[in-house]
DNA sequence: TAGTGGTCTAGACCACGTG
DNA sequence: ACGTGGTCTAGACCACTAT
């Protein structure tokens, strides 16, 4: 790793870090408010897998949010002062910034400033916890930890994780009560080596989101997840731990969840019991 | 309804025809290139509920994708003429078209002109069915469709499509089969009026997606749609149709479609066997 | 009053697709 | 060669928030 570039000239003179993608070009036309006085042709780099400066500043942008330049919760420089840092105009910076918001790594605030967004926050918004109670608000539950354990990734689970089995993993087991019923029977894989020191007592004791805990005391940010959904029947043990009747319907849900670069980092598979609860999806 | 507005001007003297939204003063601005010459403070609505610019051609643009003006399919006037017909700047009509573009009503194509998207064309990007084999590719299975007769809606479907208990529906059953597996049973409830003269038999002739009948037939465009989705116990009737045994957990799918408007014209209960399929949604 | 994001414009140039 | 969407810039002004 060399140090941060700071200017995207640097980045220019480097080759991006990941991509390897050269400037390519991009921006090197005249402005020139002066119309019909266009200059410099300057025909350097034709288009060999051409990368829009945007994008290139949105992954610089990037880089600084997972290198915890800028942490969860705070604001982000404003869009002046990131164009002043990349050397480029404020509507470049502002173009980066708007797919970061809209994949929701930021979040802009009109006469505020742009913040990084928070799991801590999305108690509000929902995002990774889709079950809504067919009366009343949605609202998280009381977490109960069964288990949490270090061991050996299955080869499946290591599989998901992109990790090779045997390879140090951390395993939650809990239950989500929802108004004093057992709602949800959760069995969760983490990458051991991005949670070391976690503990049962430690998941009991936080409150609110567990991926808020994640995000503050390891500094591992869940940026997106990939569901995959079934309806099986409850064997003996879901059905003791979430109090209904052996071979009752249950939703299965396995997500991988991903962070920055899409490394994937979690493995959770969990069992709903949806009778007063559902599944919410909007499709467009 | 007056007559289609085809610039901006009239539109803002008749005002925009759902929200009633006045130009708000948007738009007054004197752009003049050269700088501290600035004129015309012109102070006229300070902000009373203030709509940007792009927004209100964006609304124009959509009536006309509902009027039918630019069908399914057709390519929509380029950037540049659109913004001479709302004497507007092509930026302007770009952001508006973005957001189209992002709501999935039209798509861009570099080089060739912006279309009207298709649920043809849907086949291959899986907007709305999202039951996946666990092996091999998606593809879409053959329908059967077992019933289509008018009747009188109930009172739960009215409900959900915003209309009285009574009013005329059209109410389909079907089975989808994947390589020769019987995997989803639908039981569908169209808008009467949106959908007079729709047989089975006609459902039956037709290859492809049905909301491509749709919108091909009948003019009606499926835009969005939310999903409630349970796991629940296969009933006699759904066991033998989808030969499965009684009691089998099955995934239910409560689905209702809008079209422009957001207005609900569909309502489908789906009942999904998830043994070798299973329903992907991606959190982001 | 100052600073931030949000809107709008206008012009130049690039990349893509099709004649 | 031409037209289309895509990128980049620069400047002016509006709307919101804090001080």
């Amino acid at each position: 790793m060399s140090s941060l570039p700071t200017s995207l000239t640097a980045a220019a003179a480097n080759g991006t870090p990941e991509s390897g993608a050269p400037l390519s070009g991009a921006g090197t036309q005249s402005p020139s408010n002066t119309p019909g006085a266009s200059v410099a042709p300057a025909g350097v780099s034709p288009s060999p897998t051409f990368s829009p400066l945007y994008q290139q500043i949105k992954a610089l942008i990037m880089q600084s949010l997972q290198t915890g330049e800028w942490k969860p919760g705070e604001m982000i420089p404003s869009e002046m002062d990131l164009a002043a840092r990349y050397k480029v105009s404020q509507g470049t910076v502002r173009k980066a910034i708007d797919e970061l918001a809209a994949d929701n790594l930021v979040a802009r605030r009109q006469g505020k400033g742009t913040f990084v967004t928070t799991h801590y926050e999305d108690v509000v918004k929902f995002r990774f916890l889709r079950l809504v109670p067919d009366e009343g608000e949605p609202h998280y539950g009381a977490s109960r930890v069964l288990e949490c354990k270090r061991l050996r990734a299955p080869a499946e689970i290591a599989r998901l994780l992109d990790i090779r089995t045997g390879d140090s993993v951390v395993q939650i087991r809990r239950v989500l009560t929802f108004s004093n019923e057992a709602t949800v029977l959760d069995e969760i894989w983490l990458l051991g080596a991005n949670f070391k020191g976690l503990t049962a007592e430690k998941l009991n004791e936080w409150k609110g989101p567990m991926y808020a805990l994640f995000e503050a005391e390891f500094g591992t940010r869940m940026i997106r997840a990939s569901e995959k959904i079934r309806a099986v029947a409850a064997d003996d043990t879901a059905a003791e731990l979430l109090s209904v009747e052996p071979g009752s319907p249950l939703l299965s849900v396995e997500r991988v969840s991903f962070t920055y670069g899409d490394r994937p980092v979690e493995v959770r598979r969990g069992l709903y019991v949806t009778t007063r609860h559902y599944y919410q999806n909007d499709l467009s």
